[in-house]
DNA sequence: GCGCATTCAGAAAGCGCTTTCTGTTGTACG
DNA sequence: CGTACAACAGAAAGCGCTTTCTGAATGCGC
C-alpha cells in the first residue's frame, strides 16, 4: 500500500480504464461536448474508481485558464483585513475561485515579490488590499510588475489605493469619512484635539489626518503639531502613541486614532493610566471592526462596510473584464456614535 | 498599446532575443547547470527587457513541483484562525512557499470541495486548521480525498482534529487545558459553574467541556445539564448563550465559554442586562486571542501559542516529508488568570 | 600529433491536459 | 440505391517549461 505509487493518476489511466481516447474522456469530464451515453458512464465510473483529480496545472497550460486569485495584503491578522478578506472569499467562491491570501508585512519589496509569484501562477486576478506607500520607487516597481500582468489580460482591482495605478478600485472615503467624524465630535463641544496617526507615507494614513485637520481648520479649531503623534499601524503603535501623548503632558479632551485597531491600543493605555474614556478623555477610531461594539465604553468610529467592500472589489476585478477604463467605486464611512465619546461639560 | 497583445511573454522569446536555445535560457534561469558568461548575460538582459515570468503551470507541470501549500480553515475573519494563519504564512514564506487560503463557513461540503481542488493545483502541503466535526460520512469524504494526495506524494498537516486522520498533527492539550482552568476557577472560590459552548459535534468544543467537566466531578461539583448552554461557535454565539442562560433564571457564580470569541459575545450580554463581570459573575475563555487583553474587564483564559502552532504545523508538513509515520506535537494551553475572574467573596 | 575525457550548447522528449482536425458511422434525402 | 450530411469518436497538435540525450568544441596525456 505504502510502496512507491508515487505518482498522480492522470486522464490517461481513466481513459485507459474506460477503453475510450483521450478526447473521448476529456469531453466527459469537461461536458465539452455530447459523448454517446455508455461510454459516458464508462469514463465517469471509471474517473470514480481512480479517484480521479485532474491537474490544474496541466488545464491551465492547455489553456483553460487559472481557477484561482490573488489577494495581497499586509498582515492577515488585523481585522480591518481580515474582515474585507472573508467578503473576498466568499464572492470569490461564487466565482468559483480558489484564493491565494499573502500578507507582507508592509514590506514593499515582499509585496513586489508576491506579485511576480501570483503573475507566475497566471491568477486570473491580482487584488491588492490595503494603502499604498507614497513611494516612488515603489510605485514603479509595482507598476513594472502589473503593467506586463495586465497587458497579458490579468486583472487588477485595489482597495483603498490608487496613485499611479490604473486599476479599478474600491474607495472608502478617508478624507470625507474623517471630517464628518470631527464635525460630529466638534458638535460634542470638542476643541481640544489629538491625533493618533499611522505612518505618514500611507496613503489611507495621511488622508484621513488631512480630513481630520481641514474640517477643524473649517471650524476654526487648529491641530498643534504636537498633537499628532506617528506611531506603527498597529494595536501595539496605538498603545505606544496614546502614552506617549500622556508623557508629553497633553491633555486633550478627545483623541481621534486613525485606525479602530490603534484606538484599541489607546484604550487600554488610557485605561492603565487611569484615565478614563470617556470621562476624563473622549475616543474615537475609524474601520468599525467587528470588535469595537464589545469594547467598554464601545467605540465611536467611522463605520466602512468592510466585508461589503471585499465582495465589492472582487466582483470588480472578476465581472466583465471588458471594461476599458478603470472604474471607482467610493465608499462613503458614516459617523457612528458610541459611549466612548461624551459630550463636553 | 492596448491592441491585442494578449499573450505572456514566454522563455522561447527570451531564447529567441538572447538567441541561445530554449535549454540554454532555462539553464540560465534556473541555475541548473553552467553557463559561458556572454550567453548568460544575454539571456539575462533579454529577460529583463520583456519582463519575462516564467508559467509557473508549466514548470510545475515539466516537474518542478508546485511552490504553494493550502490552508483550509473555518472562517478568516475569526482571530482565531487569523493568529494562527499569521504563523503559517511567516513559516511558509521562509520556505519559500505561497499561501492559499481557503475559509469553508463550516460546511463539511466545501471542506471535501477545497480539498479536491489544492489537489488539483499539486499544492505541496494542505493544512487544516480547526476542529473536525464528529460524522461518519464527513470523515469518509475527506479521506477519500486526502489519501490519494498523500499517496502521490502530497503532505498533510493539521491544528486540532485528527480522528481517522493519519497524519501529522499540532494537538492543543484542549482538556487538560480547561481541567487546569477549571482548577484554578475553584481555586478562587467558586462553586457554582455554567458552561457556554459551541456545537458538540467538533472535537474541540467536547474535550473541553468534558475536561472542564470532569476537573470539577473530582473537587466534588456537579455540572448540571440546564448550566450548559449550546450556540454556534461565534461571538454571537457566546452572546445568545449568555442571553438564554439568564433567561432561565440561573446566576452562577463563574461562566466559562469554550472559545474567547464566545466569551466576548458573553461579556458583552452580561453587560447590556447589567451584570458586572467579574462583581456579579466570573468569565473566563480559551485560546488567548490577542484581543482579549484589551478587553473591559481583561479575560481570563487559558493562553495557546496561537501563532507558534501556524509555525509549527507548516513546519510539520514541509520539513523531511520522508517520515513514515505521523508526527504529534501537543500544545499546552496555560491558565491566565485576568480581572474578569474574581475570587468568590 | 592523435586519441581520449571533459565542457557546455542545442535538439528533442515529455509533463497532463484541451481542442482542432480527421475519419467513421448512421440517417435522411433525392 | 447512392449521395449528402449530421453526429460523434479518435488522432494529434500544441500550451511553456525541464531535463535527458546528442554532438561539437576544447584541453589533456602519451
Amino acid at each position: 500500500m505504502v510502496t512507491g505509487e508515487r505518482t498522480h493518476v492522470t486522464l490517461q489511466d481513466v481513459a485507459r480504464r474506460a477503453e475510450v481516447s483521450l478526447a473521448t474522456a476529456s469531453r466527459v469530464l469537461n461536458g465539452t461536448s455530447q459523448v454517446r451515453a455508455d461510454l459516458r458512464e464508462r469514463v465517469l465510473a471509471a474517473a470514480a474508481d481512480l479517484a480521479y483529480t485532474p491537474n490544474a496545472h496541466a488545464q491551465a497550460l492547455a489553456g483553460a485558464s487559472s481557477q484561482a486569485i490573488g489577494v495581497i495584503c499586509h498582515d492577515v491578522s488585523d481585522p480591518y483585513f481580515a474582515a474585507i478578506a472573508r467578503g473576498v472569499m466568499r464572492a470569490a467562491s461564487e466565482h468559483g475561485q480558489l484564493v491565494m491570501l499573502a500578507s507582507t508585512n508592509r514590506d514593499p519589496a515582499r509585496e513586489v515579490e508576491y506579485i511576480a509569484m501570483l503573475r507566475a501562477q497566471r491568477a486570473r486576478a491580482i487584488l491588492l488590499i490595503g494603502s499604498g506607500f507614497e513611494d516612488r520607487a515603489w510605485e514603479r516597481s509595482m507598476a513594472a510588475e502589473l503593467e506586463p500582468y495586465q497587458r497579458a489580460g490579468g486583472r487588477v482591482a485595489v482597495v483603498s489605493r490608487h496613485r499611479s495605478l490604473k486599476v479599478d478600485a474600491v474607495l472608502p472615503e478617508n478624507r470625507e469619512g474623517s471630517a464628518a467624524l470631527a464635525r460630529a465630535l466638534l458638535d460634542l463641544g470638542h476643541r481640544d484635539f489629538a491625533v493618533l496617526t499611522g505612518p505618514l507615507a500611507l496613503t489611507t494614513v495621511s488622508d484621513r489626518l488631512a480630513g481630520f485637520r481641514d474640517a477643524l481648520g473649517e471650524a476654526g479649531v487648529e491641530l498643534a503639531g504636537d498633537h499628532v503623534i506617528e506611531a506603527p499601524f498597529t494595536r501595539d503603535g496605538g498603545h505606544a502613541a496614546a502614552t506617549e501623548l500622556m508623557r508629553r503632558g497633553l491633555r486633550p479632551t478627545c483623541v481621534f486614532a486613525v485606525t479602530d485597531v490603534m484606538a484599541i491600543g489607546a484604550l487600554t493605555a488610557f485605561r492603565d493610566s487611569g484615565l478614563d474614556v470617556p470621562g476624563d478623555v473622549s475616543l474615537a477610531g475609524f474601520d468599525d471592526i467587528p470588535i469595537v461594539g464589545d469594547l467598554t465604553p464601545p467605540l465611536t468610529t467611522v463605520a466602512l462596510p468592510l466585508d461589503e467592500m471585499g465582495e465589492r472589489v472582487t466582483n470588480l476585478a472578476l465581472r466583465d473584464p471588458r471594461g476599458r477604463r478603470s472604474r471607482v467605486e467610493r465608499i462613503t464611512g458614516r459617523v457612528v456614535l458610541r459611549a466612548s465619546t461624551a459630550p463636553l461639560r
